[in-house]
DNA sequence: GGGAATCTTGACGTCTCCTTGACGCCGCGC
DNA sequence: GCGCGGCGTCAAGGAGACGTCAAGATTCCC
């Protein structure tokens, strides 16, 4: 379920997206001022807002710049100007697209997860966390508690490899092509060395490894 | 500047785009072939793509899925259809947006503006705080124990790209590229000399940095 | 036009990282 | 019991990256 603002006054609107959205797994609020809104957008609780221009009170532009002076929660703004001024205006105040009526609704449905899907990996970070360990694959750092570790290229690479598929085996071949490349796919050598080097760096005890496991004869993996 | 791949065959709309992107602030770099544009995605020198549907080798849409397994670059899409699904299948694969050709040219800025907004990391808190030192981002001023510090320009926006994502990894590449330029992706020199004047005027220790910290390799990082 | 600040460039010593080989341990099959 | 293969550990060496310094070159401001 995603919580969504719409910000409309036309109650046939509101009721027809009411509905729509709520089949497609959206909870929607309505207001219809932007006032309202303003004030609302202000609590965080809505995922994602859907603005029209035609406000009775405020300019819906107004709305979403006054939202975005303290949130970055996605806004789409819809719209029965299909000027292409309001369009840039709406955009450079803020709002991350721009939707013309009449509109197709599986194509607001599209542009409505585009939209979340760039919006929520940036809230929870493609951040892992194991026991006292924190890896942030996005910022291309690793903490132990509450320490940052420094990586190699190399060890970073192969951690990433093994991270990426928390709690799954990867194989030896897998790991050597996407670290050294195809060609190093029998230099098992590399991952004895490396592996090692990552365990003592990010294991309690390294000789006991509870983080970064071998299969023997066949690959490694990272379990949280 | 900002860099941009545009993949598009048609010579016309790349001379075209060319020339009106880069009047806007754009240094334009085209590829005609989808194969192509997977490849130089991956080294990460491009900030936005602009991906037309219409390749001669693989469909649009299957470069915006290859580019989104490895990248979260903002991808914008040209195309002449108009059909919904297209925009439905363009949007569910990755892309970030749509826009249908003919396109109007400040709208497209617009969203190209828009686009890349979202993607800059959200601008930290505008001071940063980090032992006995103070950065307003917004001021342009840096205290060391509460002592002002003078900084050359290029010292402060180098500072500011690493400041910008506390404890996050910056690429030598993307600092080189937002502070020097794009065509200054190679200048590790600069790099070198510039960092170490900042741990001069800013770190206790220059010779032991604990706040402008190297990868070697890699990049740079500020830690708090 | 002159001086100060800033940027660019090159050279050199130092350090990190990748690679490589040797060795010991363990489990398994003979 | 013994040999064998896979794994973990360690350390050395060389290539390349980094830190440092200082001398031009350039820009900017007075």
């Amino acid at each position: 379920m995603t919580q969504l603002l719409l910000v409309e006054d036309d109650a046939t609107i509101v009721r027809t997206l009411t509905v729509t959205l709520g089949a497609h797994g959206y909870r929607v609020e309505a207001v219809g001022a932007g006032s309202e809104a303003i004030e609302r957008a202000r609590s965080g609780q809505d995922e994602v807002l859907l603005v029209d221009l035609g406000l009775p009170d405020i300019d819906g532009i107004d709305v979403v710049r006054a939202v975005r002076m303290t949130s970055t929660v996605p806004i789409l703004v819809l719209s029965a100007r299909d000027g292409r001024d309001a369009k840039v205006a709406a955009l450079d105040a803020g709002a991350d697209d721009y939707v013309t009526k009449p509109f197709d609704m599986s194509e607001l449905l599209a542009r409505l997860r585009a939209a979340l899907r760039r919006a929520r990996p940036a809230a929870a970070a493609s951040v892992v966390r194991a026991g006292d360990l924190v890896i942030d694959r996005q910022a291309r750092r690793v903490e132990r508690a509450g320490r940052l570790v420094h990586l190699s290229p190399t060890e970073w690479n192969l951690l990433d490899v093994l991270v990426r598929t928390p709690g799954s085996l990867v194989t030896q071949r897998e790991i050597l092509r996407e670290v050294w490349g195809p060609q190093y796919f029998d230099e098992t050598n590399y991952l004895r060395v490396y592996v090692a080097q990552l365990r003592r760096k990010l294991e309690d005890r390294p000789s006991q490894p509870r983080h970064l496991l071998t299969d023997p004869g066949v690959g490694y993996r990272f379990e949280p």
